[in-house]
DNA sequence: TTGACACATCAATATTTGTTGATATATTAC
DNA sequence: GTAATATATCAACAAATATTGATGTGTCAA
């Protein structure tokens, strides 16, 4: 009997995928000190005004930023749990210490 | 002048890509009470061969697991180390304590 | 109440990733 | 040697993501 063991990972997936982006973790990287409107992050980053939307709903998605209208900005701010989030899911995965050698005779 | 400002990410996004994906989520939870085979893994996750050893590749090539060849079988185990890099990646980019709300008249 | 600005969304397309089945390579047992 | 097993690689294709330029929506100022 062949037992498959394997858990939704659907979460973890979101998450690191949103993270596996040059231009959001530009973004990221920028939101760093504090929250920023997208007229900011357009300018500092400089890419296009549709694309940095794309990929501020893809970070948004993910719970990794929220943002904040008023008037006619809209303002993004990290969001600290969810990168605390992240860091739990590493950190789960994370080997423990030297495992014994594994005596198995394999297949 | 807008000054741009952006730094090479090429190793985080290497690195979140790779644990972006269902399939690598598995290998790695299989694998984390120590090395096992490949032949252990695609009875384990029901994944075909050809398909799991692309996703081995990807987590090889990120650092992630590392390989060892004995006689016929081949051994994957967890890097830790590179485990402590992700983390480290997303320690870094971790908001810090509430930021004072930012005057600033924006665009 | 019109025009300009900030931003989101959309459709078309391009690019990147992943899957499949077939084949190649190495190792071992017979 | 020959056959069987473990794994990697490859080419063709499929699916998912990202980019672009255009258009839509809300807000503000004149």
């Amino acid at each position: 009997m062949t037992t498959t063991v394997s858990v939704d990972h659907t979460r973890a997936v979101q998450l690191f995928h949103a993270l596996s982006d040059e231009v959001r973790l530009d973004v990221i990287d920028f939101l760093s000190d504090g929250e920023h409107c997208v007229c900011e992050l357009t300018d500092a980053l400089d890419v296009a005004q549709s694309r940095l939307s794309f990929h501020l709903k893809v970070l948004k998605d993910a719970g990794l930023v929220t943002d904040r209208k008023d008037g006619r900005w809209v303002y993004y701010t990290l969001s600290r749990d969810v990168f605390d989030e992240a860091i739990a899911m590493l950190t789960e995965r994370r080997p423990r210490a030297r495992r014994l050698p594994t005596i198995s005779n394999c297949c």
